[in-house]
DNA sequence: TTCGCCCCTGCGGAAATCCACAATGGCGTC
DNA sequence: GACGCCATTGTGGATTTCCGCAGGGGCGAA
């Protein structure tokens, strides 16, 4: 279940946000402040941010900027009272997946939130495929990686031998077994799964 | 040399623009109107791009926008009178380089441009060397180009020749074509500058 | 028509990969 | 100490890749 994480000083704003989310089928909670917020967090959150921007100590933006920190990729929407165009595209450009100003219209706002949530669902599933690559390279050994990186790099066998002073026998063994553990068969396919994994695809509006 | 080019139809910003630049060293050249920008418009210009949001029959989004679509990648720094939030966020998620309220301050406008200036000295080097395996991708023949995808694909020239029906000693000769026209020695390689085209990578401020 | 380019094919050999079978030694855990 | 994991190596053979040599047919430009 992904929910639209909540988080804004007044009391008022939260209760009418949930409660519109709630009448388009968007499941919410609220904190009323960063730092209870942060208080809660826990990595693999679903779902998205709703910020207000000025609140107590910790901004919206500040709060957001902790949260990329620690790993947090849930699409945040920002809400402010005064359109101040500077600190938009501040958090546009940092990532952020909207910037609406107050008062909002309902429609739209909904509109954006379930926008947000389909990023995230987009993020996560691309999430779970470089993470599951991620997962195999960490079972590989470290013979196993010096291999493979010279394997990457076209290298043959025989040269990579001489390279690790090791028997060419040897280094067909910890081919294959990379092979295996990263679940390809051949290492053409092993560099496209890695150069997926280096590049992050950049999703907006 | 890399210029500012800059679209206002007010000639006092105009003015004050190009002054300011030049006393930053940055020289720069100027355009009343989006169409007459688009009238001298050509492709591989190179520098940044200054643009005011209102102006006549086209807007500086709007510009922006057509200039994308032409191909054109210089960053663009929009210039605007009335702090329009919502602008500023489509702007900026639309690929804006920087999203400014005037009036502005000399010193923040200045760097700003040099940012981009930079940007795009950036964005023109990644832009070489994706171009030239392009060039190079171009100079395949359609064959070689169907081999080359069963090849990235992992298949074994075999498969390949069932695939395309033709003699397995004819996919070695465009196998071997397309590794030499692409300039690589190995699958590796060429599955390796294939997947860096595919991955423009972003930067902002 | 001649020339160049592309697509196609066969032969044969050198080089590399892939793989099963078989084994040794180090190292840490239970 | 037995067991498991890792790194190492060898033999030998099947499979694939890489490449030079040699040649045929189609097609469009000069």
């Amino acid at each position: 279940m992904s929910i639209a994480h909540l988080v804004d000083d007044d009391e008022a704003i939260r209760d009418a946000l949930s409660w519109l989310l709630r009448s388009r089928g968007i499941s919410s909670e609220s904190w009323d402040s960063a730092e209870a917020f942060l208080a809660d967090y826990r990595d693999g959150m679903r779902g998205c941010l709703i910020l207000d921007i000025r609140m107590g100590a910790i901004s919206g933006p500040e709060l957001f900027a902790q949260l990329r920190a620690r790993g947090c990729r849930m699409p945040a929407i920002f809400l402010t009272g005064h359109g101040d165009v500077p600190q938009a595209v501040d958090a546009i450009k940092k990532g952020a997946f909207d910037f609406i100003e107050k008062p909002f219209n309902d429609n739209e706002l909904a509109d954006r939130v379930i926008a947000a949530m389909q990023a995230d669902a987009e993020l996560f599933s691309a999430a779970a495929t470089t993470a599951g690559i991620e997962a195999r390279l960490a079972l590989l050994t470290t013979r196993e990686r010096e291999v493979m990186e010279r394997v990457l790099a076209g290298k043959f066998n025989k040269v990579i031998a001489d390279e690790l002073n090791i028997a060419m026998r040897t280094v067909e063994v910890h081919r294959s077994r990379v092979f295996e553990k990263m679940g390809v068969r051949s290492a053409v396919d092993l560099a496209q799964i890695l150069a997926q994994l280096a590049k992050p695809d950049q999703t907006s509006s």
